[in-house]
DNA sequence: TGTTAGATGATACTTATTATTATTCAATGA
DNA sequence: TCATTGAATAATAATAAGTATCATCTAACA
């Protein structure tokens, strides 16, 4: 079979349909959908697919490590194909969710470990700012603070 | 009249009791509570305050800078009465959310400006693991994945 | 002290997510 | 290839966090 569905397999999923359109759209973009993004993204194509389904697959796929689950806080989960962890920024004008790289990330998770003693499974580095694309539009201001 | 008072008055926020009952459960622990357990801890001294006034209440001290939101991924938010951006660590056994001080946050903000173009305004940097006590108790994969 | 803008409390509502359950289907093996 | 079976799906009800509405109340200030 494709690759997708070996995978799938190896991670002791079965392969449906609907799991393999929603790991192939979650690889296509980089714009960190949420559920209901993906929902109305693979609706034309798979009409009759239920948003409970992609809220039980998405669930799947971050327990077996396929997809790590973002909450950058917008009220909603919003999800990332990418298996290494790694920063994201986020734009507070339009909203946007960007990947980046920062170096020497093992040395924060290494230093987190030992200034509070945890064992230290995982991090999640999230950044707030305003977009080039926001930033030349002149929205340098856009939800400084929601309710204000 | 005190501090507190002055304070909110200070960011032109309204002094009422219901406000200052909240910013100084806020300041008197280091819990991170979410907006229900406030609501449950003032109940026995403020038998009637609303749970829609302590969500609007930590709105407004979010939108004046006195408290900072956290979104770990539970489902709620978090809230925190201190104005210096730190990181936080929690803990997947016990769910607490423990503060802590990095080396160099400055830099990390920096850096992310260079790599992404954005104005970076704050961050959020989450770790997550196991808290000294779990794994005192032998909690050693308490919530790895909740869905295994 | 009276006025008034803003705060409160009660509650209805919205929205994201989870639970339930009958039906369908992928994987396995005869 | 077909039957079996346990997991996955779809539809939908239920839950929970947070927001909106609005009548009442009160802090701030003249």
């Amino acid at each position: 079979m494709n690759d997708i569905a070996d995978m799938l397999r190896a991670k002791g999923l079965k392969v449906t349909p609907q799991r393999l359109a929603i790991y192939q759209l979650l690889c296509g973009t980089t714009t960190h959908p949420s559920a209901e993004d993906i929902y109305k993204a693979l609706m034309p194509t798979n009409p009759t697919i239920s948003l409970a389904t992609i809220y039980k697959t998405l669930d799947s796929f971050r327990s077996v490590g396929l997809v790590q689950e973002l909450s950058v806080g917008n009220g909603r989960s919003n999800y990332d194909a990418a298996v290494h962890t790694h920063p994201h920024i986020v734009c507070t004008c339009c909203n946007a969710i960007q990947d980046f790289h920062l170096e020497h990330v093992e040395a924060l998770h290494q230093e987190a470990a030992e200034k509070t003693g945890y064992v230290v499974e995982r991090e999640q580095l999230l950044f707030y700012g305003i977009c080039p694309a926001c930033q030349a539009a002149g929205k340098t201001n856009c939800n400084p603070e929601p309710k204000d």
